[in-house]
RNA sequence: GGGCCACUAGCUCAACUGGUAGAGCAGCUGACUCUUAAUCAGUCGGUUCGAGGUUCGAGUCCUCGGUGGCCCA
């Protein structure tokens, strides 16, 4: 098995694991530990030197070596496992016979376990004293330079077991992902919310604007398409009479990687009945207000160096107050005029086609113009209905729909609106959406069949949104790229 | 899709205007019983991302391709 980038290096480890399997089994399984790193910190790091003799505190622990420091007969090493770190002080004298002169020949990057009391060196740092010491799996390839560390994003992405294992920094991002996911699912169970999962692969592709991936079903001999999002299928579950429902899941579009853009990426749909878009902009607040302060640790989110207050009441604005807002040359009147609106676009550069309607040219022109200037928190409302083809009309201007976005930082982070629970006009917005696809607009909507029999049945007053969690996340734990806040993001192939 | 930048030892990086590919860490050998980027001495290690081209001579210049980063659409 000649490896590519096989070196002196792996070939001396694979010496010194023929030696081992020669000695006998290699890979033991049987050892067991009794404290992580961490518990040994908390419980007797605030002791001194003579109070820790006089425990004399024995503890097992076990993780991967990542620092050997010998020094003749007397040797430390620093031992990684998932909790932090902590000293291993190792004598030749004080281990059984031989355990010393095998220890010297592993390796960093090697996982052992050891056994030993727990004591404060002359320099300070809290250390276990060790008592025997095994070596439990041998490591083949070097771990990347102690003090640079592994910076190459790419390997990075690829080997995200590396970037785990020699920066904390990574780690720690994962760590906040996964309790930012826990407290949102606390949050929802505890005001009633039901979690589901729906399909992942779907007949018809809908629920948003985007292109699918394809696959084939060999057994029903047809396409299917990885879901785009689950908002159809969870509005069926609202029929059912699951009136608070909502899924943490993947959804899959076939569009271009980049810093903001995963082909799989995760999505948290909400769905509540007997409410509006309103109701949800407050659950929202409240919800992100819960998530800064009591996971991130602020109210005051600092990202790529500015800062965001999620304290207080975000600020809530209509989309055509936004484009007036950036554009001071233009009056309300250029926003109620199809062929005026046009002009100011393409007077800003925004290409209009011909089918484009007035709601379609004031979208462009407040993702053109207005969209990322929004510092944020902010509230945008009130979107055309010809960009939102799911959505209830307002019913004081049905050009408009009860409908937001919350904007931070000039980037989409949830969408949501009071849900249109009229069959015929879904039907009809359906029918719309299908002759667009069929004139070659790929993102366009098809017509849902089975979902506007769902709605015939009743479907209550309800209110839906979704945030999407890797960009919520990049704002979290402040990364500039998906990348860092996905454990395997999507990538080439390797050369 | 377009523009700019980067790619050199296992890792992090040097190498002036085209002139003998180098350092630190890691590894190996030796010394060392409180180090923490341990220290000290010695030593091994290269398809300079790939393919072509220009040149007496290419890590360096040119073309094409690959991968990544940033910006734009």
């Amino acid at each position: 098995m000649p490896d590519s980038d096989e070196n002196k290096i792996i070939a001396d480890r694979r010496g010194k694991l023929q030696a081992l399997r020669e000695a006998g089994q290699p890979f033991p399984n049987d050892f067991r530990r009794d404290a992580l790193a961490a518990d040994i910190h908390e419980r007797y790091g605030h002791l001194d030197a003579e109070a820790l003799a006089e425990e004399g505190a024995r503890f097992t622990v076990a993780g991967r070596m990542m620092a050997k420091r010998v020094m003749g007969k007397a040797s430390f090493a620093q031992l990684q496992d998932s909790s932090g770190q902590i000293q291993l002080y190792l004598r030749r004298d004080g281990l059984p016979e031989g355990a010393y002169p095998a220890f010297k020949g592993w390796d960093v990057g090697d996982i052992v376990g050891a056994t030993g009391t727990v004591f404060r060196t002359k320099k300070g740092e809290l250390s276990l004293d060790c008592d025997s010491i095994r070596l439990l799996t041998k490591s083949l390839r070097p771990l990347p330079e102690k003090w640079h560390g592994l910076t190459d994003n790419a390997i990075r992405y690829r080997q995200r077991y590396l970037d785990l294992i020699v920066n904390r920094a990574s780690r720690r991002v994962f760590d906040l992902r996964a309790r930012v996911l826990a407290a949102m699912r606390r949050f929802l169970d505890e005001r009633g919310f039901m979690e589901v999962e729906t399909p992942m692969m779907h007949p018809i592709p809908g629920g948003a604007a985007a292109r699918p991936f394809v696959t084939y079903h060999n057994a029903l001999d047809r396409d299917l398409y990885l879901r785009i999002a689950p908002e159809l299928y969870l509005k069926r579950l609202v029929v059912g009479g699951l009136e608070r429902v909502y899924e943490i899941n993947r959804n899959f579009r076939n569009e271009g990687v980049s810093t903001r853009h995963n082909p799989e990426f995760t999505m948290l749909e909400f769905y509540q009945a007997y409410a509006d878009y309103h109701d949800l902009m407050d659950l929202t607040e409240a919800l992100l207000r819960h998530l800064a302060e009591q996971v991130v640790g602020s109210g005051q989110l600092t990202w790529q160096g500015e800062t965001y207050d999620f304290t207080s009441g975000f600020d809530r604005i209509s989309l055509n107050e936004a484009i007036l807002r950036f554009n001071p040359a233009l009056m309300a009147e250029d926003l109620a005029d199809r062929g005026r609106a046009a002009a100011a676009a393409e007077a800003r550069g925004i290409s209009v086609g011909d089918s484009d309607g007035l709601g379609r040219i004031l979208a462009a022109l407040f993702e053109a113009t207005a969209e990322e200037q929004l510092h944020g928190p902010v509230f945008v409302t009130d979107y055309p209905r010809e960009v939102s083809p799911l959505a209830r009309p307002r019913d004081d201007d049905p050009f408009f729909t009860e409908r937001f976005e919350l904007i931070v930082g000039g980037r989409e982070i949830a969408n949501g609106f009071s849900e249109l629970n009229d069959a015929e006009d879904q039907a009809a917005r359906f029918q719309a959406q299908a002759a667009e696809h069929d004139a070659g607009d790929q993102e366009a909507m098809r017509y849902d069949a089975d979902y506007i029999r769902a709605l015939e049945y009743g479907l209550p007053p309800t209110a839906g949104e979704g945030i999407g969690i890797d960009r919520l996340m990049m704002l979290l734990a402040d990364c500039s790229s998906i990348r860092d806040v996905l454990l395997f993001p999507a990538m080439r192939p390797e050369a």
